[in-house]
DNA sequence: AGTGAAAGTACAGCTGA
DNA sequence: TCAGCTGTACTTTCACT
């Protein structure tokens, strides 16, 4: 899996798709410089080895009526495993919370949220977030704008590195 | 543009798509229930009028060897717009800097940036982000583990909250 | 290379204001 | 009536063996 390293068209491939995650199969071939068939083997074992996790189509959050971002800075009062597994388990089910990490430092945990409106927000807040046992403190932020939003990884700076350390 | 409402298809296709950005149309048209062609040219309305912002491959960061992920809080010396709108240009210039947000409260930005190691990032925090005019604080935390990372809206929410207001 | 499926186009019918 | 959306039929392009 971590051995099985990836060539100069495989890593293309990604960066392709991840650039443009519905282009053709052909038009994919074209750029990275490989005939189709080979091209489409390549992204299936990418897939299968776990190399491509899936494929999404951005949607315009603010346009569906999601107006509201939050970032939910959260502190435990335990933090042995089986608290902090509990909590992730909670915010997995809470579908207002699309990204939960856990960090070092003085919060245990970083959530991304977001919510129809402010009102709606301090719902879930209060009557979810605050009730759930263990949570010691929330500290949240509104997003006032957003002014990067790029997902993935930077590939140029993966070339960067393999051209000097090969 | 936000006078063109959405009718209950495209909601289903944006959630389709957003699930799985690359199914075929015809799987697509399959799964919300009208036939092909009608299905491709709500598609591609979705996409003129901004609905769908693109399509990306969901790639692996750490196999692909970007093992560190952190958080960097930013504080800056003076909020006015000009200077917010200087730092905002920074960040859209350094790959590793993958999500830039203002936010209010006591910091002013959050930054979601990768690197391939710690020593990667340090090298970017001490000779990029801290030699920054303007910037006057910055507190980093490290993500220890991943817990949630859904791309993306809550659609049942949407649909709930469409049900109950017509 | 070749086959079967999907994407995309043109046109005609249906439905609701 | 007319606008808008739908489905059928057809051509081109693509996926896959």
């Amino acid at each position: 899996m971590a051995g099985t390293r990836l060539d100069p068209i495989d890593r293309k491939i990604l960066a392709e798709l991840q650039a443009d995650g519905r282009m053709t199969n052909v038009e994919l071939a074209k750029r990275v410089g490989i005939s189709a068939p080979p091209c489409l083997r390549r992204v299936r074992t990418l897939e299968e080895q776990g190399y491509i996790k899936g494929y999404h189509a951005d949607v315009d959050a603010r346009e569906l009526g999601f107006e509201v971002q939050v970032y939910a800075m959260v502190g435990l009062a335990s933090q042995a495993e089986a608290d902090l597994s509990a909590f992730e388990e909670k915010c997995r089910h809470w579908p207002l919370v699309r990204e939960c990490h856990m960090l070092n430092g003085e919060v245990d945990f970083i959530l991304k949220c977001v919510a129809p409106d402010l009102s709606g927000f301090q719902k879930f807040l209060t009557g979810q977030l605050l009730t759930t046992a263990n949570v010691a403190s929330v500290k949240t932020s509104l997003v006032i704008r957003g002014a990067k939003d790029e997902p993935g990884v930077p590939f140029d700076i993966l070339e960067e590195r393999l051209s000097t350390l090969p």
